[in-house]
DNA sequence: GCCGGATTAGGTCATGTGTCCTAATTTTGA
DNA sequence: TCAAAATTAGGACACATGACCTAATCCGGC
């Protein structure tokens, strides 16, 4: 209703800012300007920033985990379910380019503050960890699943990172190509 | 002396606390505290925040080319000479697995808060970028040496990320080995 | 001693979080 | 339907913090 209408809203615009802006480059009266509500109101569904950053980050967890649960659902084999995995980079490029990974900015600010949640962050990490390496497994890449997990999620960090320093150049899809080649040879050897 | 010795000081203190906690996250009298001085005196060298980013920078870029060019006076080969790079992944595993990569942290933060400085922390990508470039040409690598340096930067980045988000696992050693390793395929391709 | 750079202690000002309050307005349930 | 509960608006204010500024003092060389 309402009620959880306005809440959502608010971690919609939270989420959004918190992405392009960072977590504490946002304040309380930029969440609330955006979704178009007063401070007092604010107040009442979240009474600290925390407390918002943490509905952002569960909510993030939740989104991801129905877009992976989806995957496997609509996927032939885990080798395309990891080649979905690797085209979120291209899916989501023009977003990359402005503010590079939701999942490894936020990350790396929260660390960088020595914040509480930092360990929620992570656990967005953990949520493609796990996930990437039970399809490896499925791959029958046995105990070497979690290294390949661990190896593609740094190489999609990494072409974030990059693709933020030079937006205008067109690396970010090269490399996604040669990501997809990379997974063309896992699934030989 | 005395002078040019506090300024130095607080550049040097300014630049570690950047690193740890990040530009934001330091204040004036934390920098000033741990070099020793009053805020005051802090005002005398430095008029603005901004102007002791873009020291630190500047000093960053001129220690990292120093580096960089006493690896191709070391080095018996272009080879060698990027192992070298990839060694420092192994040489700062500590620190990166506290606070991740100094150029990338940093780049990160100045990208979100769309800081004047973000060019110049994109400088110091620029830097490491051209020397790999020219690295690869000296091993015949020629049109592809442009890729080939971005795609190790890149990689690079995404090991200092994922380190940071598994401290304590022995990732970074893997990843700096499985580096070693690509290199050796280019250099025989 | 004098002068000027170096340094200090102090204050100003803006901003952001968090608290509290009041008064509408809407929704819900008996 | 009607009263209670939930929601919204709006503002006042305490409090902390941090960037930025100023006046006074220190101190070494001439």
């Amino acid at each position: 209703m309402a009620r959880n209408s306005t809440r959502e809203n608010i971690i919609t615009a939270a989420d959004r800012l918190f992405y392009e802006r960072g977590f504490e480059n946002s304040s309380f009266a930029d969440v609330a300007q955006l979704v178009g509500i007063s401070r007092g109101n604010f107040y009442y569904h979240f009474k600290t920033k925390d407390e918002i950053l943490d509905a952002v980050i569960r909510r993030r967890i939740e989104e991801r985990a129905r877009m992976l649960d989806a995957w496997v659902d609509t996927s032939q084999s885990p080798k395309e379910s990891i080649a979905q995995f690797i085209r979120i980079l291209l899916m989501n490029e023009e977003k990359i380019r402005r503010y590079g990974c939701p999942v490894g900015s936020l990350f790396a600010e929260l660390a960088k503050l020595n914040h509480p949640a930092e360990g929620g962050a992570r656990e967005v990490f953990n949520l493609f960890r796990i996930w990437l390496r039970r399809r490896f497994e499925e791959m029958g890449k046995g105990q070497a699943s979690d290294r390949l997990a661990l190896h593609l999620l740094a190489r999609s960090q990494g072409v974030a990172m990059l693709a933020r320093a030079y937006p205008t150049e067109p690396f970010l899809e090269r490399e996604a190509e040669e990501l997809l080649a990379w997974l063309e040879t896992v699934a030989e050897g």
